[in-house]
DNA sequence: TTGTAAGCGTTATCAG
DNA sequence: CTGATAACGCTTACAA
């Protein structure tokens, strides 16, 4: 609507003339590299400030080689983990005078949409990139694009390898099933996530392997793909099964799904089933009953793992600043010791 | 740990050379710009997927003067209207071959906080900004900035006024308020958001406004800030009000807070009060009982502010493909006929 | 402490 | 249809 202002916005060399300097002392003012008199500083300051005149992002780094730019690679940002991690991104780039750029690769995306999402983030510039979302990482075409641009990944990438950065999934679950075991269940049953995600699949074994541990079978998987109407089938597929008594749901929102599944089929929660999830979003605590679920701290993930990232890009090590990303238990209201079998 | 590689990556001059052409031939090739011949053109690709060739973003945006990237202003990623908001934006950027970078300023921010996220998209290089915050659009700094760079609005900014762009909050509340008020309630008490976000004021003066018009005084505002625990207390402070019948709450997050608090106090939903929330996020039919609530389009209203801002930016007109950004009431289980006043 | 000169990798302009 | 050549606005040497 408004006609673009034709006169171009002021450079360096307006900058300099009207202080009656050369362009390099602007540079040096405004860097803060280099030494100037802070008489010369005041006076290229005032022009500035008089002129509105900022550094032209593109020249810089054309300049420099130095974009400060980070990419951001998760799944549509809507989904609770990846703006928890984003908010965590941000927060650590931005302290580091770092800017970051998302690209959002649909769910389920094939591994080519992956590719191309990253192609954009670096020809865009990214000097690193944060993968949030699940790939393959030991494929060529990611090996050589980790190569160029380093990269780092918010997950673990198999349940064997110790990423000191993604959150420790065979913790959450040893946590979630432990509790409930610990509680005098004698089982725990499992909703899964969608096995398209790394996480899903980890807890599952974690799952698996801590039942294992103490003699106990474990029943089937029931299926999910974290929304909450997947928890909702997967609740009445568990109120049509005789004596289940603890459930270990991969999600708040799916446990939100089964909640009610529960309800409805006439199942109490905690007295005839206990339930256990893991995030613990805001509203966990106002699910009825209030949720106990593992959290997960996404926010210092993803601060961590821009840390790193930032270490890795200049060149120096992050050890010692890593915030703590070990997952917690939070008892709320879902989960009690079984009932006596004497309703029964 | 992985050294940067030393071998920098090739540049278009690389291209021309090795395929015998000029570096513009290869620009003209890359871009579509300007013919080709087909062989011409083909001999050029082969040796930019051979190279693994991909123009320099700063080089390009220096020599062109555009960026095509899009800004985005939010509060804290974390919120839902934020990332619904983000997922819309995305979509249409990428649609039109622009990316898209965001700032978050933290909620509450000072006007002050609020121009250095600005000027620190400008900086980067944005084009045009998406401003998903409260902003006092009449500012003579905030008038400075959007006259340089094209900003657009995913709110109304008065009640009056009339963006295309935003959500009717007024409509929001009058969807809300005469739902419950045709259902026979004789009064709606409003449980507000944080009054800082213009949304919440505007919601507020709809309401009182459908009371009126209907002869109906307004009780009192309850005060919330839009999180779950102040939906909480105002469900503890209504619950103490004798004959509250039904509740008009600014969001779904608040709506669970109250729905527990009024659970706790022993009045149900919505046999006791009827209760409609606003936002229709994933988890709002799974409340207990389901939510009654406005649907707000946030992906759409995303969508189409950036739509706009692209025409604007590009200096062509955006009508026709703009979506549709009316909020829809859903009805579900959280209202009702209020009962008989026999039982009191 | 300050200035000069030479690029950085593209695109635009103008010839051919 | 293709190719020189000149910007684009800044930073990094190197000189003074």
């Amino acid at each position: 609507m408004s006609p673009r202002q034709p006169d171009k916005s002021p450079s360096q060399v307006d900058v300099a003339r009207l202080a009656g300097v050369s362009t390099q002392t602007v540079s040096r003012v405004l860097s803060g590299q280099g030494s100037v008199r802070p008489e010369t500083a005041r006076r290229v300051m005032a022009v500035v400030d008089q002129l509105g005149y900022r550094v032209h992002a593109a020249a810089a780094s054309l300049a420099s080689g130095r974009t400060r730019l980070l990419g951001v690679l998760v799944v549509s940002t809507d989904r609770y983990s990846s703006s928890a991690l984003g908010v965590g991104i941000e927060h650590a780039a931005a302290a580091n005078g770092y800017t970051v750029t998302t690209a959002a690769v649909p769910d389920h995306a094939s591994g080519e949409a992956f590719f191309e999402a990253f192609d954009r983030l670096e020809r865009q510039g990214a000097e690193g990139v944060v993968i949030g979302v699940p790939v393959e990482l030991n494929s060529p075409a990611m090996r050589m694009r980790m190569d160029r641009t380093p990269s780092i990944r918010s997950e673990r990438a198999s349940l064997a390898e110790d990423a000191p950065l993604a959150v420790d999934q065979h913790a959450i679950a040893r946590l979630a099933v432990e509790h409930l075991l610990d509680l005098g269940h004698e089982t725990v049953w499992y909703v899964s996530g969608d096995d398209y995600w790394l996480e899903s699949q980890h807890r599952r074994e974690a799952w698996e392997q801590t039942l294992l541990e103490r003699g106990i079978t474990p029943p089937p998987v029931i299926p999910g793909d974290w929304t909450p109407e997947s928890g909702y089938r997967a609740g009445r597929t568990i109120a049509a099964i005789p004596g289940v008594t603890a459930v270990f749901v991969s999600s708040d929102e799916m446990a939100f799904g089964l909640l009610r599944a529960l309800h409805e089929a006439g199942r109490t929660v905690p007295d005839d089933i206990s339930v256990v999830s893991v995030d613990d979003i805001a509203l966990a605590a106002y699910a009825s009953p209030a949720l106990t679920t593992v959290r997960q701290p996404f926010e210092a993930l993803g601060r961590a793992a821009t840390l790193r990232l930032i270490a890795e890009i200049e060149g120096r090590d992050a050890v010692g600043d890593l915030p703590e990303t070990e997952p917690t238990l939070i008892v709320r209201s879902s989960t009690a010791r079984p009932q006596a079998a004497t309703s029964s």
